[in-house]
DNA sequence: CGTATTATTGACTCCATTCAAAGATAGTGG
DNA sequence: CCACTATCTTTGAATGGAGTCAATAATACG
């Protein structure tokens, strides 16, 4: 809370998420700047809210370490996990609009992340438009996802998984992590609400995609073992 | 394309537009600052391209009469209707992250538009911070739309239908149109692209709404006889 | 007026859901 | 450490909603 105290904090020279988070693309003295708006001490547990639907809008978030959900509860009490947000990437664009939350996020491990207090957007836009360039990609980056998310609900449950396994292991392998062995962050109840199917559905494409060799599948632990295989099922015409 | 004849524009304060589009919450210094790096002249018929899927992000496109679907081809060569456009809506966002759009923006029928050229984009931050906040707000409101739309992916026919009448209804209401007759800007086949049905299943869910007096169908023109009935659809626990 | 496009309607099929039951894993406290 | 419980996952069988196929009807347009 206390933006004066820096001692504490780490600047986004020192964070070894420089290149895929926020500052991608700016000059040092931008970074500096930048850094003195950020507040870089977030922690949260497994469970823990970063922030609510309907909650009034008042930060960017950028996560740092884990990984979180965002999810939307319907007018018949039905939830949907509307993203996974992964380290290096950005929440919170969507409480803009209306001034607050459209979907909660939720830490589903331990995270650490970074906070742009919503009152500075202005400011920040007017003194580094580099960074206001930046920020405008990374709604255009939701907006994008979002779109895909919209095709793929139309495609029948083997694609949408295919699909949702191949997103994952891309954005994973992006941030330096490997591409072809990682743990789910969901259980198959959260994939099924992602994806729009119900949680056995998504237990028998894994075991689909296992038998024909495409995957191995420990509880929540994956391995791409064909990695071409399983993106012809989404991408071949 | 040249910028400096601006005889032929329309500046901000004279369109009907004003309080619906960009300028939205602009004090009149602002406005016409920005009235000069927007081109005011862009005319399109039915049918026609505002933009292509896959062309490199260029402009920002406001819509000040017509309409228009923002149609994306997937891999399989299906077409997929992400949104339609109302007057007053702003286009082309999706197009910001990896510099070319996500998708077509096609006429409906004759059109007339803004255009916000790409370049301008940090230049309007820097000079009019209030204009990059706007444009962070029409952002996020494409981002929730979107989030919306993946909701409704999940929901029956039925409820995906009351949906797409309603939310019509609603942004014609806001832009000044009557919210209780209007005509379809999409055919049957549309629809369904958009709502991920088929046209058969439109066709037999408009009937049906029409059989329980919800709504009276002649064709394109909808009449919304029981607003309540048809929001209880897709709204009721 | 004739043709192409768009829309309606019916019968049948199939994919994913629902319902149900059992198995596996992780976490907790004695 | 093990038993106990809650949570998560797997698997099977039956059901149902939307898709597909097909034929006809209505409208728009040149």
């Amino acid at each position: 809370m206390d933006r004066t105290n820096k001692d504490f904090q780490v600047s986004c020279n020192n964070c070894k998420l420089d290149s895929i988070c926020l500052p991608r693309g700016l000059s040092l003295t931008e970074i500096n700047e930048l850094s003195i708006e950020v507040k870089t001490n977030g922690m949260l547990n497994k469970g823990d809210y970063i922030y609510r639907q309907g909650d009034p809008f008042s930060r960017i978030v950028a996560l740092k370490s884990g990984s979180a959900k965002l999810v939307n509860i319907d007018n018949h009490g039905n939830e949907h996990i509307l993203n996974v947000s992964l380290p290096g990437e950005l929440m919170g664009f969507d409480g803009l609009y209306q001034d607050h939350y459209n979907c909660s996020a939720i830490a589903l491990e331990k995270i650490s992340f970074c906070i742009l207090p919503a009152d500075n957007l202005e400011f920040i836009s007017k003194k580094i438009p580099s960074v206001s360039r930046e920020l405008f990609k990374h709604c255009s980056d939701t907006i994008n996802q979002a779109q895909q998310q919209i095709i793929s609900t139309k495609s029948p449950a083997e694609e949408k998984l295919s699909l949702f396994l191949m997103d994952l292991s891309d954005r994973l392998h992006a941030r330096g992590f490997s591409s072809h062995e990682f743990y789910l962050p969901l259980t198959r109840q959260e994939i099924g609400e992602h994806l729009g199917l119900t949680l056995e559905t998504v237990s028998r494409m894994l075991k689909q995609f296992q038998n024909q060799n495409l995957i191995s599948v420990e509880r929540k632990l994956i391995t791409i073992l064909d990695a071409d295989g399983l993106r012809s099922i989404h991408n071949e015409k």
